[in-house]
DNA sequence: CTTGACCTTCCAGTCTCTGGAACCTCCATC
DNA sequence: GATGGAGGTTCCAGAGACTGGAAGGTCAAG
């Protein structure tokens, strides 16, 4: 099948299938008579593994690692569940970060009246004006 | 002073001061004889401006209005505090994301026994070979 | 034979910096 | 006055993960 196929049965976007080859995540695909890609059913297979890894928010170098152990039929299922937690605590760094950013920002927007008035908490804590929250302990 | 001694006073690096003209997020500084970059307490302030907002997660387009809003005397509080909800609602957008990426990953790493042998649930949910998981509802 | 959908390659842009190379300027010391 | 080192200057490239667009080739249907 082409690309616009795979691309479609893969939900993979064409582009992004042709930068996957070009960054060497896939390997480069075979080619019929006319010069256009051809994928068969393992490249599918391939397409659909790196799409749902992906989604699960996996960076592609990691999904690259995944790949390598899913290819090797002597792994080790430990390596997997490492790199597994691994993405699990950055996961939840990021979360904590948000939440931070979050509890901050509730807090402003609710002391800000948020009418035509021009005064506006939450530009004064940005410049650091009022100092009321410096020392917040 | 100098940029080196404005990064270390605003906390934003020297690099990320250039960077940040070189956008036009800073108007052009002004220069000493020497073509040096020269920074007085004003310039500082928006420098600390730009990095408590950043920090907030706003994105250098945000911090953009918010920079011009704070400029503006007769701006409205009701506009300021739109662009912190909806950033707000991005930052939920983006949790609720890494959430639905750590239940499943959580999930999956409880039932891979992570030890020397080889089969492991998680490739087999990427791979989608189970089909144990495809509908779970 | 033409049309239109699809494919090809390559370049540029997104976003927010960050590193490095090559060179310039300032100040203190010898 | 020479020298050394810590700053500064510019510009280019790379990160990550694509995405858009231009210019042109291929294929199947009408």
């Amino acid at each position: 099948m082409n690309i616009g196929t795979a691309a479609a049965r893969s939900g993979v976007p064409a582009k992004t299938i042709r930068y996957y080859e070009s960054i060497g995540l896939i390997p480069r695909a075979a080619r019929t008579g006319g010069n256009y890609r051809d994928y068969d059913d393992n490249d599918l297979q391939t397409l659909r593994f790196i799409q749902r890894a992906r989604r699960l928010g996996f960076a592609v170098k990691d999904v690259s690692s995944l790949l390598a152990l899913w290819h090797d039929r002597g792994r080790a299922s430990g390596d997997v569940k490492r790199l597994a937690n691994g993405h699990i605590e950055e996961i939840d760094r990021r979360m904590e970060e948000l939440r931070t950013m979050r509890r901050t920002l509730v807090h402003l927007v609710e002391r800000c009246h948020g009418d035509h008035r021009p005064d506006c908490p939450i530009l004064e804590e940005l410049a650091g004006e009022g100092g009321c929250h410096k020392e917040p302990h």
